[in-house]
DNA sequence: GTACTACGAAGCGTATACAATAGCGCGCAG
DNA sequence: CTGCGCGCTATTGTATACGCTTCGTAGTAC
C-alpha cells in the first residue's frame, strides 16, 4: 500500500472504497485528486488493472467525476512512479514491465531492503514485532482464502513496513515504488498459483529479525527476493520483430 | 502595491517566436518542456535558485514561452524529485530541506552508493575508469578556478556516472535525484568556502576501484559522504514558533 | 495605540475550448 | 483482388478563462 500523504490530513479520508462519487463533495479538490491516485494505484497493484491496459483520459475524468485536467496530472504522477507509460500523442497505459526492467526492480530490492535490514536489527523493538507478524499472518491467511488481491496488497504492505520502520522516508518511498513495481512485474510474468512471497519468508525473516542476527537476516532478504524473481517465467521478450517464421511454423 | 514584488519589469517579452501556433519548426513541444525541466533543475542544483526561492507559474510561464499548463506540469516532476515544494494555494517554491530530510538523503547515499560500488568493482573497464578520472580532474580544476557552479554539477555528474556504469537505471535514477537534493542541502546548510567533494576523495575513489579492492572503495564512498554530511552546520531549524521571548530576552 | 475586521489584489486550482496528431476505414487505381 | 493513398474520427496536447483561496492593507472601534 502506498503511504505517501504529505499534504493537510486531518480528515476522515474514507475514500478507500474505491467508490469515488461523481457528484462534487465540494470539499477540497486535492484530496479528491489523491483519492484518484489511490484508487488507480490499487488497481494496478492488485492486478484488476492488467499491464498494457489502455487509461483513457476522458473515461477516467468521467469515472472519477472531474475534468481531464486533474486526470493528466494523476496520470502524470503514476507515471513518475512507473505504474503507467505514457506516450507523448497515444496516451497512457499501465506499463508493461521489460525484463530487463523487471531484472533493474529487484536488483535495487535486493540492495536497498538488504541494507535497510542490517539497519533495522537495531532498532526494532517488540510491539515493532508484533506488528510485523500480525501482517505475516494475515498474508497467509489471505493466500490460504485463495483472496488474490488481498494477498497482493499484504505481501507488499509487509515489505513496507520492513521500511518504514528504519525511520528514512526518503529509503521507504523508494521501497514502497519499487513493491508496486513488482506487483506489475509479478502481473506480468508471474504464474497464476505462485503470487511472490507465499512460502513463509516472512516469519523466518521475522525470526532472523528478533534473534538479532542481522547479517543473515540481510542475506536472507537477499535470498527471499532472489526465489522471487526466479519463480518468474520471463519467457522473454516478445519484443521487436518476433520471429513469426518460426511462431507459425505450423501453418506453413 | 504588493511591497515584496517589484512589479513585472522583465516586461521585454523577448519570447520572440511569438504565437506556438504553426510554425514550430522546433519539432515537438515535448521536448521544450523537457528543457524547461533541465533548465528549472540546473538553476536550483547551481544554487542560482536558492532554496526558498518562489518560483511563480506566471513568471515562469512568460520567460518560457509557454502557458502555465506546461510549466505547472514540470513543477509537479519538480516536485515528486523534492527539488520543489507545492504548498496548495499557495504555489511553488524551491525546497528547504529540513535537517532531518538532510540526514535521511545521505543516509540513503550511503546505503545505495556504497552498495553500487561494491557491484562496480567487477565489471568496470579501463576505459570507464579513464572517463570517471576526467571526471574527477575537471571537478578539481573547476574547484581551483573557483567556479562554483561547474565544481557542483561536475561532482553530481561523478557520482551519477559512477552509478550508471553499473547500468542499472533504477537505481541509476535514484541516485541522481539524491545527488540533485544534497545540491540543496548543501546550498541550505553548507559553507561558502565548502562545496561537497572538495578533497581529493573522488580520485582515491578511483584508484581503489582500480585495484579491486570493492569492500575498501564501499567503505571509502561511506566516509566520504559522511565526511560531507558532517561538513554541514545544521545548527537545526529556526521553525515555527521562534521563542522571541527568548531570544530578545536582552530588551526586555 | 492596538487589535480586529473588511475589502482588494494577486496568484493558484479547475474546467473548458481549441488545435494537432495518430489510428483506421474506405475508396480508387492498378 | 490487392495495394496504396486519402480523409475521418477519436484522443491527446496546449492555451485560455474563470472562480476561489490567500495574503496584504487600510480603516475603524475600543
Amino acid at each position: 500500500m502506498t503511504s505517501h500523504r504529505p499534504p493537510s490530513e486531518p480528515r476522515s479520508t474514507d475514500y478507500a472504497s474505491t467508490r469515488v462519487g461523481r457528484n462534487k463533495v465540494s470539499g477540497k479538490g486535492a484530496q479528491h485528486q489523491d483519492a484518484i491516485y489511490r484508487a488507480i494505484s490499487d488497481a494496478v497493484i492488485e492486478h484488476r488493472l492488467k499491464p498494457g491496459a489502455r487509461l483513457r483520459e476522458d473515461a477516467l475524468a468521467e469515472v472519477f467525476g472531474i475534468s481531464r485536467t486533474g486526470i493528466r496530472k494523476v496520470l502524470q504522477r503514476l507515471a513518475m512512479e512507473q505504474l503507467v507509460t505514457l506516450t507523448p500523442g497515444k496516451g497512457a497505459s499501465v506499463t508493461r514491465p521489460s525484463a530487463e526492467e523487471a531484472h533493474e526492480v529487484f536488483e535495487a530490492r535486493r540492495l536497498v531492503e538488504g541494507g535497510l535490514l542490517a539497519k533495522l536489527t537495531r532498532r526494532v523493538n517488540a510491539d515493532e514485532l508484533q506488528e510485523l507478524r500480525a501482517l505475516a499472518d494475515q498474508e497467509q491467511q489471505a493466500l490460504h482464502e485463495r483472496e488474490q488481491s488481498d494477498a497482493i496488497k499484504l505481501s507488499a504492505a509487509f515489505h513496507n513496513r520492513l521500511a518504514a520502520l528504519v525511520g528514512n522516508q526518503t529509503l521507504t518511498r523508494f521501497v514502497d515504488q519499487l513493491c508496486s513495481r513488482s506487483s506489475l512485474i509479478l502481473a506480468m510474468y508471474g504464474h497464476a498459483g505462485n503470487l511472490g512471497c507465499e512460502c513463509g519468508d516472512h516469519s523466518q525473516l521475522i525470526d532472523l529479525l528478533q534473534a538479532g542476527k542481522s547479517d543473515q537476516a540481510a542475506e536472507f532478504m537477499g535470498r527471499h527476493l532472489d526465489s522471487i524473481e526466479a519463480s518468474l517465467s520471463i519467457d522473454d521478450a516478445p519484443e521487436e520483430a518476433p520471429d513469426l517464421r518460426n511462431i507459425f511454423s505450423a501453418y506453413q
